[in-house]
DNA sequence: AAATTAATTTAGGCAAAGCTAAAAATTAAT
DNA sequence: ATTAATTTTTAGCTTTGCCTAAATTAATTT
């Protein structure tokens, strides 16, 4: 597979969770940032490799084969992240540009090699769940900082929104994967909250609080 | 850079160093697994760059910007390769053709960072000097085992042939970079040589000492 | 239900990087 | 110094992935 036609499996697998009804031509140019037409013609060859169902005007469909391909093209990337965050100390922002190349490296035996060696992560530094060797993917039971309850330990599992002013609020606040967070008190008023994040007391708006998942401290 | 370019780059910088007058156009080809026709196109369009001086029928030779071009692929790749086989514990013989694709992947900061991660490595798996941040290429001075005197520490530092069959006989053997090595005996006969390596006591043929790089035993 | 708007596809081109076959230049051999 | 052999270049074609503009189909409005 030439690294053009990963990118559009990719895509078209992203779009899918939230369109299972068919993935549309424009919505797949948006993301790639090309043009419909290009599109067009791309999901006619995708489709005779078995890689997805295509039918005119009607959009795409990702066949096993090529929702297992989509599911190794983002193991690799969600595990490439994990290894420039946790051994070479990049930042959240930074990695999905590096990952976006690294995920086109063709070699199972790395890619398994390097699973071993993050100790098989369940996450990325973003919350999103990594698949497994066979594309099994582990169901998070995350919900968000804003729906969460007083006075219980949770864990910080990733984002909403994934901005790089947002990831640099939460480098600022010392908020990051992992981080053990309590709510304290919450105001009826305006949803503020305050929270104890890593032995230090902090405040944050409703907004923020709506764009950091979290799941009950399990371990 | 198209990776294309950059392996003709790296192809021409590799070939220079045995024909510094200039280049041939069948050499690179020969490299690339390609048609001299079609190299004469990219010396063209290298030439354009100032990647390199080309004049019809005289071969090509880097210019400053394409050495160190050339260098900072080179030290991509090397770092990859200590990466691969001394955090991924991939084998010498398994790591030239992923390497071959991760040098492709561009961020200066990612290949610094992997550097330190590594420790700031001089030489890669198989014994070659990795070019620092500038360009800057640590000489070795290193001597084939077979020239070696007796009783003196020595540590590998590579091989002369790079085949699967005699790094793997290495493997075997326990012989890999950076092992102690110490001559024990020599025989006069045919050259054969007793050797201490990491405890152990071996014999090895002239043969075999022939193709491995030492250098003697520093800090 | 017809008309308008939006989405999608087709048709015809373009640039990169390769190829084959033929022509030109260089090098080697008589 | 010619001729022969080798190397290199040119010319013209192919594929991949993209583009624009025009045509077609689907979706929305009136």
């Amino acid at each position: 597979m030439t690294i053009s036609e990963e990118n559009y499996i990719k895509v078209i697998y992203h779009l899918s969770l939230v369109s299972p009804k068919g993935v549309n031509t424009n919505a797949i140019a948006g993301m790639l940032e090309t043009k419909a037409s290009s599109v067009t013609e791309m999901l006619k060859k995708l489709s005779d490799k078995n890689l997805l169902i295509y039918q005119k005007y009607q959009g795409a469909n990702l066949t096993e084969s090529g929702l297992l391909t989509a599911k190794m093209i983002v193991r690799k990337h969600r595990l490439w992240e994990v290894f420039l965050v946790e051994k070479l100390h990049f930042s959240w922002d930074e990695v999905h540009d590096i990952a976006e190349e690294l995920e086109h490296i063709k070699s199972e035996k790395l890619i398994n090699k390097l699973d071993a060696f993050l100790d098989f992560p369940a996450f990325d530094p973003h919350g999103d769940p990594i698949p497994d060797e066979n594309g099994t993917l582990n169901k998070v039971e995350k919900l968000l900082l804003s729906e969460a309850k007083l006075n219980i330990e949770y864990q910080c599992v990733g984002v909403k929104d994934t901005s790089v002013a947002f990831l640099q609020y939460l480098d600022k606040q010392k908020i990051s994967l992992g981080s053990k967070i309590k709510i304290l008190s919450k105001e009826d008023f305006d949803a503020s909250q305050t929270l104890e994040v890593s032995e230090k007391i902090i405040m944050i708006s409703n907004k923020i609080a709506d764009n950091i998942f979290i799941k009950i401290q399990s371990k």
